[in-house]
DNA sequence: AGATAATTCATACGCCGCGTATGTCAATTG
DNA sequence: CAATTGACATACGCGGCGTATGAATTATCT
């Protein structure tokens, strides 16, 4: 007794995704070669591009999974806080302490803008913005957060902040340290975003 | 008479950097063949081992001159403001604008990050972030920004933020409209620094 | 000044990675 | 049980990169 044709499927592109996943997040995506990787998944590139249609497409692939992961991380993490606006803001730290494992700073903050283009661009992988862009929207709603901003664009101002303070800690000689310092200017500028009383 | 030697070299090293600038700001870094931009100037790519070493020795020196424009340029507009807060913001909106340039932002804020890592280990390349730095520091002595932030960190979050705040700008349907909103988001966030009195 | 060394670039070669075209085998469909 | 579709592997050619080599000009030394 056989697997389904479709599980069998669905195998195969796992392996492939799990394979490139690993092959971008450490040597990084120019420098992985698509014969080794795939051979690693024990297949070959035809399987690849019959798949996702070339290097990109699997990128995307990958791409589109660890951001569900991450969307799901995020929220395990912010929904435990006490106040909207400490959900907020505990949402947008995890995102740094998340863009601080090499996988997914090389992968979502480096070689996936430099390949694919513009984050907010991309299908399949908003699920993080949108969150902390609803989150945003909610807060305005009752008044915490001052009213004349756009949600989204302010949402993507706060993603970029985040993605360069993960990469100051990641490359600091005193990540725990820096991660301190990082983290208080970032909560510092949250903080314009306050109505005040 | 011919020209000193001195010159030819510098002046085939512009060359070859103006060339590689046009082709990484237009095609982008991993499509310019080495081939044809060496071509395009006249050369082969014998001369741009010899003098750069490799195709990233290349982008660093390109990196390197578009960084001192733009440090020239910030300082020259925000030279012109009142206050030194002013100043200040005047920097990071001028920043945004300049980062709306097709050829600076694919270069210094995608193909660069993703081809030689983070943006803050860059040799030669930090005129701009220093000279924000510096007014941070400025500003926390006088008072007007609170003064428990590092400086250095502050101003690499504010250029993560700048950097999204252009691109979404730039890829935007209505860029007018846009940037509005963007730099609305990006001074809202920059009150956060301010002392409250 | 003449010989030698060093520098500046061009040319030639081979390797590797990618994309496509083609082939093969299993699974589905009627 | 044919016929067809889909899932992969294999084979081929092209282009880009890096290096090794070569040629021509300029600097250096006696």
């Amino acid at each position: 007794m056989h697997k389904p044709r479709k599980d069998m499927i669905a195998e195969t592109r796992a392996k492939l995704i799990a394979a490139a996943r690993h092959a971008f997040g450490t040597i990084g995506y120019a420098e992985a070669s698509m014969d080794d990787f795939t051979a690693s998944a024990g297949l070959t590139r035809g399987a690849l591009y019959h798949h996702f249609g070339d290097k990109k497409g699997l990128l995307q692939a990958v791409i589109a999974e660890i951001d569900g992961e991450m969307a799901l991380r995020v929220n395990e993490v912010a929904s435990k806080a006490p106040t909207r606006w400490q959900h907020f803001v505990d949402e947008c730290t995890t995102y740094i302490e998340m863009a601080l494992e090499p996988e997914i700073q090389r992968i979502m903050f480096r070689d996936g803008p430099a390949v694919l283009g513009d984050p907010a661009q991309w299908p399949n992988a908003n699920a993080c913005t949108a969150s902390m862009t609803e989150h945003l929207t909610r807060l305005q709603e009752e008044g915490v957060v001052v009213p004349e901003l756009d949600p989204e664009t302010t949402s993507r101002l706060i993603n970029g902040a985040s993605s360069q303070a993960a990469q100051r800690i990641a490359n600091s000689k005193d990540p725990e340290a820096t991660s301190k310092k990082a983290i208080a200017a970032f909560k510092q500028l949250l903080e314009g975003l306050r109505k005040k009383p």
